[in-house]
RNA sequence: GGUUUCGUAGCUCAAUUGAAUAGAGCAUCUGACUACGGAUCAGAAGGUUACAGGUUUGAAUCCUGUCGAGACCA
């Protein structure tokens, strides 16, 4: 059945035709939520329409009024403010909407894999250091996105592509050759995503340390900074890895095993999970041959000292080197490659990029130069850019110990909601495995939320002076909720659910109920359409918010009249169900108890 | 220097994409527990939407300029 926004929209139309002479798509109308402090359900605002109606706001919106009284036998009543024409449906049609759906089943999900493929990039890490906050944030979001692109029809693949060549990782592997001793995870005791992201650390002092000696031999920042020794030396291991030397390869393979492990923990914690893994080091050849492409269609051309660019002045952009001199690739050939091989692997026409927002001019030149090309699948390309995670003190800086550990920042949030549930005593008596679940469950809930109710394109403060909340808009409230919820359907037992709709009065607040329940397969479409799981946070949260009072306004198990009691455990239990159910867009998971 | 994103309550964020008196949470103050679960609920206080113009019946939202912050490109 179709929603009644949009019966409610071609009824509209219908009027317009039939009133003014005024021919509109239903589409293009727009209808709201009627504002709390007015009578109604729905708004129509009339003043787009006053040019045809050759009437005063007032008389348009009368007349539309009317129209629908007559010809739409869901519509109980309208009042008209100036040019709002508040609509208000008849009481039953939300007692209808709330018996005819199974709570059980995927409420406003679309059928699944009934839309495009779609593929999702996200994490993306490099293999020399732990994962931070920022990472969190991109992870949560790819993986929320992917659920909710999920929910709208969409067949999704995830992959991640994980940066493990390049400087970076030689830096590390350096220093630990020179100061490791041959440590390994096992006899440092340290993660093995730790252990590497310690010696990137060893290699920066050591740098800065080489640089200041070599100043004080009276050279030049910027030379000492190129000729330090051990700067040299990391550019050395990785010619050397590039030349498939089996000793730096294999300390290479050895520290990559390390690190690989560690993100898996991490990636479990966080509850993430890929369908495809592609690694820069199969991956960073690819592209050369789209340069020849490029060249032999006249898009690329050729400089002086052999490098290949495009000029992109024309697009308001400048001109882009594509290929060095020396025949090695940059950032954007290996991009240009690696879409290409994943079209080839998926044929996904839309590939979704979750990457930060300071990538965005990248982006920007990985599309045009794709679309230059010819590429079909180059309009597809979304970057899903975000904002960065600030700290009150500024930006995070790995080298200057300002980041926020992911490990860490799980652990606390697990400690904090170890204390509060010990503080409120409600669990006593559980088993520490479970304990131990419902720990991890709240903590993470209070941390996801925290992280995605914030629209992504934003960037966002954490402050780790301030503990994230357990309490209002936050996850654990909502999960509470929950709880709660099914604390009430336990002690209901079973009840009759064929009730009499006639013997039911809906309040207020058991109105609004249904209503905010009723609008959840539109908030799978926003999110959908905004690719902003910011949208099921809000939605979720007003909806536990009205749960709330009327939990508190009205008795459930008490109630006298049965239908009505009937009524308003099918209210709770759809509740939890969406909730349960938009939560698991987020990623997060709902508990029993807690 | 150029491009671009942003600026909303003390703090962290919303605002159905141009609509009615700009909403929540935290923090502050006040009230509600012999409970279908108080991680809750009710109330108070908190705003010239950075600033100045403009378009519109209507602007936090669109346009121009100024100030401020971030990111990117040289």
């Amino acid at each position: 059945m179709a929603m009644i926004q949009n019966q409610l929209k071609e009824q509209l139309s219908l009027a317009l035709q039939v009133l003014f002479q005024h021919q509109i798509a239903a589409e293009k109308l727009v209808i709201e939520n009627t504002t709390a402090d007015y009578e109604g359900d729905f708004t129509f605002v009339v003043f787009p329409f006053l040019k045809v109606s050759r009437k005063n706001p007032e008389q348009t919106a009368e007349a539309i009024g009317n129209y629908l009284i007559e010809n739409f036998s869901l519509v109980a009543s309208f009042q008209v403010v100036k040019g709002f024409l508040n609509i208000s449906i008849k009481e039953n049609f939300w007692i209808d909407f709330l018996t005819k759906t199974d709570a059980n089943s995927n409420f406003g999900f679309a059928a699944s894999n009934s839309k495009e493929s779609v593929l999702v990039e996200y994490s993306s890490p490099n293999t020399n250091k732990p994962l931070h906050l920022g990472h969190i944030r991109n992870n949560l979001l790819g993986f929320s996105v992917a659920e909710i692109l999920k929910a709208n029809g969409h067949k999704v693949i995830t992959c991640n592509l994980v940066n493990d060549r390049g400087i970076h990782i030689c830096k590390s592997m350096y220093a630990w050759m020179q100061f490791g001793n041959g440590e390994t995870p096992e006899s440092a005791g340290l993660k093995g995503d730790h252990l590497v992201g310690k010696y990137y650390v060893v290699f920066d002092k050591q740098y800065k340390k080489e640089i200041e000696e070599l100043r004080l031999k009276g050279m030049s920042e910027e030379d000492a900074a190129k000729n330090a020794p051990c700067i040299l030396a990391a550019q050395d291991l990785l010619v050397k890895w590039e030349a498939n030397d089996p000793e730096t390869v294999n300390i290479w393979k050895t520290m990559n095993t390390w690190v690989y492990a560690g993100f898996d923990t991490t990636y479990k914690k966080l509850g993430v999970n890929f369908d495809h893994f592609y690694y820069e080091s199969n991956t960073y050849l690819l592209g050369k041959e789209i340069v020849q492409e490029g060249l032999s269609k006249g898009v690329f051309f050729t400089k002086e000292n052999g490098s290949v660019w495009i000029d992109l002045t024309e697009d308001g952009l400048d001109q882009k080197l594509v290929l060095r001199g020396d025949g090695t690739s940059v950032y954007i050939t290996q991009d240009l490659g690696t879409a290409e091989l994943k079209f080839g692997d998926f044929h996904c026409n839309r590939s979704i990029y979750v990457v930060g927002n300071e990538q965005e001019y990248h982006f920007k030149v990985l599309q045009l130069i794709a679309a230059k090309l010819g590429k079909s699948y180059a309009p597809g390309i979304y970057h899903l850019s975000y904002g960065m995670v600030e700290l009150p003190h500024g930006k995070m800086k790995s080298r200057e110990g300002t980041v926020v550990d992911a490990d860490d920042l799980i652990h606390e949030m697990e400690a904090t909601a170890e204390e509060t549930t010990k503080a409120l005593g409600k669990m006593d008596g559980e088993s520490e495995e479970n304990l131990k679940a419902l720990y991890h469950t709240i903590g993470m809930g209070a941390l996801k939320y925290y992280l995605l109710k914030v629209d992504p394109k934003k960037k966002m403060m954490f402050n780790p002076e301030e503990s994230i909340d357990f309490q209002g808009n936050t996850g654990p409230f909502i999960q509470y909720t929950h709880a709660r919820i099914r604390s009430v359907l336990r002690n209901a037992g079973t009840w009759d659910r064929t009730y009499d709709q006639s013997n039911i009065q809906l309040s207020k607040v058991e109105k609004e109920l249904l209503q905010k329940l009723y609008q959840y397969p539109l908030i799978i479409q926003e999110a959908g359409r905004d690719l902003s799981p910011g949208v099921i946070c809000n939605y979720v949260f007003e909806l536990a918010k009205i749960y709330s009072l009327f939990y508190h306004d009205h008795q459930i198990l008490k109630e006298v009249n049965l239908a009505q009691r009937s009524m308003r455990l099918a209210a709770c239990e759809l509740t939890a169900n969406v909730i349960r159910s938009s939560f698991a867009l987020l990623g997060i998971q709902v508990p029993e108890k807690m």
